[in-house]
DNA sequence: GCCGTTTTCGGCCCGACTGTTTTCAGTCG
């Protein structure tokens, strides 16, 4: 059994306790577990043969008992017992807004409620509304919640969360009672997939921004108004939360508001071991929770609440409570890369495969637009339904590129157009086309495509044997997931990664807002293993370039660095370094 | 269930908003 299906049992036993009226902390112990296992760099066996699980913070001898049951045997007693003591629907019924544990287990309780369906008649009935603690308000709006869910997603990914976050914020900064705003949340962390977005400003007539705010057209309902916020679901179907302070308050929320939570628990018990409080209204000098401002530490910027807390800045994109700690406590922060470090993309696809424009006009539009190289990677012949190429399609190819090339030459263009394939591994590992016909492109990917089906030895066997491979730069998508949409195939990413390390391979971090892959948060275990990251933005059409910004965001997350990223380089390093990782390949 | 410069018990982040109450519980972030 593998970290994710851990986190989710454990999760999952989390909530069950909630609903069983458990004590809250240890719901939420069995929650931070969850949460820790999943962002594991090492593999969890490794930790139980090892005997070091319990030095892991938050996981004590109960928890250690119990991850080992499940990942030495697949199954754990606790949570069986658990699950049968209580009917399957309560968890479907805790994502309908406004019911949690305790309401759950009120109609359950109290109504014999064990489904969603039940639920839905028995607030049409006026059962739920005669319920102390219910009434008639609270049933309308879970029947109003159980529609909702039917209709909408709950989730969203970032590059959806940013097309409808971004308007409203520049209609914000725009606004006369506005002083300072941001978006906060997950999609100033940029989280790749988002439940709704948040947005912080700071005024001295609130009022008059949350009007603005809850009568903006798009709101399609006001689920909240109250004198400081306020919730709105959007059209589409997101929820927005606005939050207003004051000016002086602004950047301790915009901290807070930021989280992630997890980072700001770190926060706040940074805070309280140097004698402080911190909270959404300031960082004050009192061991008591306060927010007298005769107490509060001056702070202009978020900068200077880090700073006195002995932190350098953490971007937004880190604080995850995922390590950001460690190097801010050194007191300087590496400088992340940023999306205009990009010189080009080295994964992309012409109307010779899947792709819709032709070799000339990306050469334009990438010229244009000031990349100093872009790599044409068509699909290999096994992805039939992409109509991949063959050998002698690819030639012919090449030989466009090459002449788009001596065109550019002649007009004096430095911009290159690199020839490329981005090859199937096959069923066994072997690549879908023969060496001698790699080694004559600039840029090889190799990328699975199929065999989803397979077992995670067996993948990650394919996976190795193409990083072994001299012709190959880089594994492309490693995990093949699509977030909202398909699981990651199963895999060993570590494993990949070490051998990427051993043979000079790179990884992709591919930037199409539904792969994002590899995780962020595998980069710093590649990272620490010195294995090279390339942002590929997998263009299928122009405007997929504008992926590379959110590629970029991702990589941020997973803590990269300019010097940690291949295609920051010049095209003259990059000619080098593709050269180099074929003639230090281990074996072809 | 976890944890310890407050160390084996007693804390564990905490405030805004809503609805059902008539002083507060539940939910949410």
């Amino acid at each position: 059994m593998d970290k994710e299906n851990v986190a989710e049992i454990l999760q999952e036993i989390g909530v069950l306790l909630e609903l069983k009226g458990e004590n809250p902390f240890k719901t939420r112990a069995y929650a931070s577990a969850a949460r820790t296992i999943e962002g594991l760099s090492e593999s969890l066996e490794k930790l139980i043969s090892e005997n070091r699980l319990g030095e892991i913070k938050g996981i004590g001898d109960a928890l250690q008992k119990k991850i080992t049951e499940l990942v030495t045997t697949g199954e754990l007693a606790y949570y069986e017992e658990l699950k049968a003591s209580l009917p399957a629907g309560l968890l479907d019924m805790l994502k309908i807004p406004g019911m949690g544990p305790k309401k759950v287990k009120a109609v359950y309780d109290r109504l014999g409620v064990e489904t969603v369906d039940q639920l839905e008649q028995a607030c049409r009935s006026g059962r739920v509304a005669m319920l102390d603690g219910f009434g008639e308000k609270s049933q309308a709006k879970i029947l109003e919640g159980i529609q909702f869910r039917r209709q909408y997603a709950t989730r969203h990914l970032l590059v959806q969360a940013l097309a409808w976050a971004e308007p409203i914020l520049d209609e914000l900064r725009a606004h006369p009672d506005v002083l300072r705003c941001s978006t906060a949340g997950s999609v100033r962390r940029f989280k790749e997939v988002i439940g709704d977005v948040d947005f912080l400003v700071s005024s001295k007539a609130p009022a008059a921004v949350l009007d603005f705010f809850t009568g903006r057209e798009g709101v399609m309902k006001v689920l909240a108004k109250g004198d400081t916020k306020s919730s709105v679901i959007l059209e589409g179907g997101i929820q927005a939360d606005l939050r207003v302070v004051s000016d002086v308050e602004y950047p301790y929320a915009l901290a807070y508001f930021t989280g992630s939570k997890e980072h700001n628990i770190a926060m706040r018990q940074r805070a309280i071991q140097r004698g402080l409080r911190l909270n959404e209204y300031g960082l004050f000098r009192s061991k008591e929770e306060t927010r007298d401002p005769e107490l509060r530490v001056a702070c202009a910027t978020e900068d200077e609440i880090f700073s006195q807390l002995g932190l350098a800045y953490i971007p937004p994109e880190l604080r995850e409570d995922h390590g950001e700690f460690l190097v801010a406590e050194t007191g300087t922060m590496p400088r992340l890369v940023e999306w205009t470090d990009l010189k080009g993309s080295l994964h992309n696809h012409s109307n010779w495969s899947d792709g819709r424009g032709t070799v000339a006009e990306i050469a334009e539009f990438a010229r244009e637009n000031g990349f100093a190289y872009w790599a044409i990677n068509d699909h290999s012949r096994a992805s039939f339904q992409a109509h991949g190429l063959d050998a002698d399609r690819l030639r012919k190819q090449v030989l466009e590129i090459r002449e788009v090339n001596r065109r550019l030459s002649e007009e004096g263009c430095e911009f290159r157009l690199l020839t490329g394939v981005e090859v199937d591994i096959l069923g066994d590992g072997r690549l879908d086309l023969p060496d001698d016909v790699l080694e004559d492109l600039d840029v090889v990917v190799a990328s699975l495509h199929q065999g989803f089906s397979r077992q995670e030895p067996e993948n990650t066997r394919r996976l190795i044997r193409a990083a072994e491979n001299r012709q190959v730069h880089m594994l492309g998508h490693l995990t093949g997931r699509l977030l909202l949409e398909r699981e990651p195939y199963p895999v060993n990413p570590q494993a990949v990664i070490d051998v990427c390390a051993e043979t000079g391979t790179w990884i992709e971090l591919n930037a199409h807002p539904a792969r994002f892959d590899l995780d962020w948060r595998l980069w710093p275990y590649a990272k620490s293993m010195g294995v090279k990251c390339v942002i590929n933005c997998d263009a299928h059409r122009n405007e997929h370039a504008g992926f590379l910004r959110l590629g970029a965001g991702i990589a941020r997350k997973g803590g990269l660095q300019r010097e940690d990223v291949i295609n920051t380089l010049s095209l003259r390093s990059l000619m080098k370094a593709l050269q180099g990782k074929r003639e230090g390949g281990r074996r072809s």
